[in-house]
Parts: structure tokens; sequence; C-alpha cells
DNA sequence: CTAGGTGCCTGATTGC
DNA sequence: TGCAATCAGGCACCTA
């Protein structure tokens, strides 16, 4: 499932791939891959546009395109997007082709139809509604105190909350609790300040390792990058997909939850429920 | 406000 | 063995 890194991989590789790049065609096969506006719009609309940036906001894909239209992309569950040679094998699943100028092709796969692609005048219509990016700059760590202290519940529901912070999904926040030893279901009012700082620390880190091993390729998913390699990042995760092994820190046997409704990897013994949830 | 449920989808897994 | 039921999961949307 794409996270922030598995984006951010696939941005980078983008960015070296289709920059400059005319679309010539756009073929939509499943009308329902398109958010906004219609299929038909859509198609008509990228033709003879050129590709001026791409970036990344959380988990969305922002394409630049000359005559100040913007391509958002959500990957969602299973999406993908790969840049084909000439005369390359169509890839399965594919729900939106881009015809580029130069004879290749830009591929949007999708088995389980969940992601979404939009073409708007402003982004900002899409993306307005996203907190900071996990990795913005901005986002210091006394913004990130302030910012989950303006909440309360439970920790890891609110680190999923693309409205609240954008780019963490399942896998990077059970990674981020666990290398600061907190409880996925730890309530924010029992968490110091440092506690907080500690996390976003843990966060930062998490994301950047990952990115640097070019994002999580679990055993079951199909995230590649845009020339279809796997992640090199799975080895990397101390609780992701781990239960029954023993803990990297203290030798427990890892276990999996639910905690609002996600599957939830932790170590009983390292992250400990507060005493606070008990009372 | 948060918590919890449902629907969207289909390949993979589980159950009998 | 084989088929049917269930599950997974990001997000929108609904109700309590």
């Amino acid at each position: 499932m794409p996270e922030l890194p598995e984006v951010e991989t696939l941005v980078r590789d983008l960015r070296g791939l289709i920059l400059g790049a005319e679309v010539a065609r756009v073929q939509v096969s499943w009308a329902g891959a398109v958010a906004v506006p219609s299929a038909r719009r859509f198609a008509a609309g990228l033709k003879g546009r050129r590709f001026l940036a791409v970036s990344r906001h959380g988990k969305f894909l922002q394409f630049d395109l000359s005559g100040s239209r913007c391509l958002l992309v959500h990957l969602r569950m299973s999406g993908h997007l790969a840049v084909l040679p000439p005369g390359a094998e169509p890839v399965l699943y594919t729900r939106v082709t881009f015809h580029l100028a130069d004879g290749r092709r830009l591929a949007f796969s999708d088995p389980r139809k969940f992601g979404r692609l939009w073409l708007v005048d402003q982004p900002d219509l899409v993306l307005g509604k996203l907190g900071p990016d996990a990795l913005a700059d901005e986002l210091t760590a006394e913004a990130f105190v302030r910012l989950i202290q303006a909440h309360r519940g439970a920790i890891k529901p609110l680190l999923l909350r693309q409205e609240v912070l954008a780019g963490l999904g399942n896998i990077y926040t059970d990674e981020a609790l666990f290398r600061v030893g907190i409880h996925p279901l730890r309530r924010i009012d029992t968490l110091s300040a440092a506690d907080l700082r500690r996390l976003y620390g843990a966060m930062r880190e998490v994301l950047e390792q990952a990115i640097a091993n070019r994002g999580t390729t679990l055993p079951d998913a199909r995230f590649r990058d845009a020339w279809g390699n796997r992640g090199d990042n799975l080895g990397h995760l101390s609780v992701g997909r781990r239960k029954g092994q023993a803990c990297p820190r203290c030798g427990a046997p890892l276990e999996r939850t639910v905690v609002g409704g996600r599957g939830t990897y932790s170590c009983p013994a390292c992250q400990r429920q507060a005493a606070s949830n008990c009372d």
C-alpha cells in the first residue's frame, strides 16, 4: 500500500522520466478511476499538455501541466504508475493510459479500483483538506507537538488522519510508534511534549529511511517503482507483518491487533498501554 | 469532537 | 480437492 515513501520514490523516478514530455492522447479504460471531471473531459483536457513539474503532497502525486492545469493522482491501495517504452506489453489492470508524443506510455494500473485521478485548475481544491506533509520543513518538532495536542483520543488513529497529518499510513505509523515504545491506543492526553518530540523524530527517521530504501514492497503487495522494481525497505521494518516473530529489541513475540479497524503490529512488552487507560 | 460502522473493490486466504 | 465465504485496507461518508 503506497504511503509517503513509496509515493516519493515514484515522484523522483517520474521526474526523471517524463518532465517535458507531451501528452498525445489519453485512454480511459475504466471511467471510475477519474474523479474530476468526466472521463471524456479528462482525456480531452490533457491532450497536448506537457509535464512541467512532479511533486507530492502526503500520498497525492501532483503533475503540473502546461496551460495552468494540474493532474492529481492518489494510488490508494493498489494503484501504480509506470512509464513504458514504445512497444512494451500493456500492464495488467491498466485503468488510464497517457500516450506520450515520443511513443512511450504512462500507465496508471489499479487492480482494486480504489485509486483516483483529478484534472483541475486549482490543486488546492483537492489538496486543501490535507494537513501538513509529514516531511515538510515547516513541520518542526514543536509544530508537530502542537498539532497532535490539538486533538484527543488514541494516538494511532490520529496519525492516520490525512486532514491532520498527510503521508503516514498503516505500516509507518506502526514503525514510528514501536521505535518510541508507545502503544497504538495510548491516549494523546497521557503523552508529554517530550514523548511527542521523540515520536516526531522517530516518524521522520522511519520515513527517511524508507525513502532511502526506495519504499516497502510487502510480500503480498504490488508496490513497484516506475521501473517495475520492488522497494528494499521490507527487511528494515521492525514490527510490520511480523506477527509472532521476535521483537528486535526485547525478543518477545510481536502481536497483531486491530486498532481503529486496521491491522496493527506492535510489541506487547516494549509498547505497554498507559496506566491511565486501565483506570 | 471522537468512535465505530459501512461501502467501495478484487486477489489472497481461510473454511468446510 | 474445490468451491464459497471472508479478509485486507485508504478513504469518504454515515450515525451515535
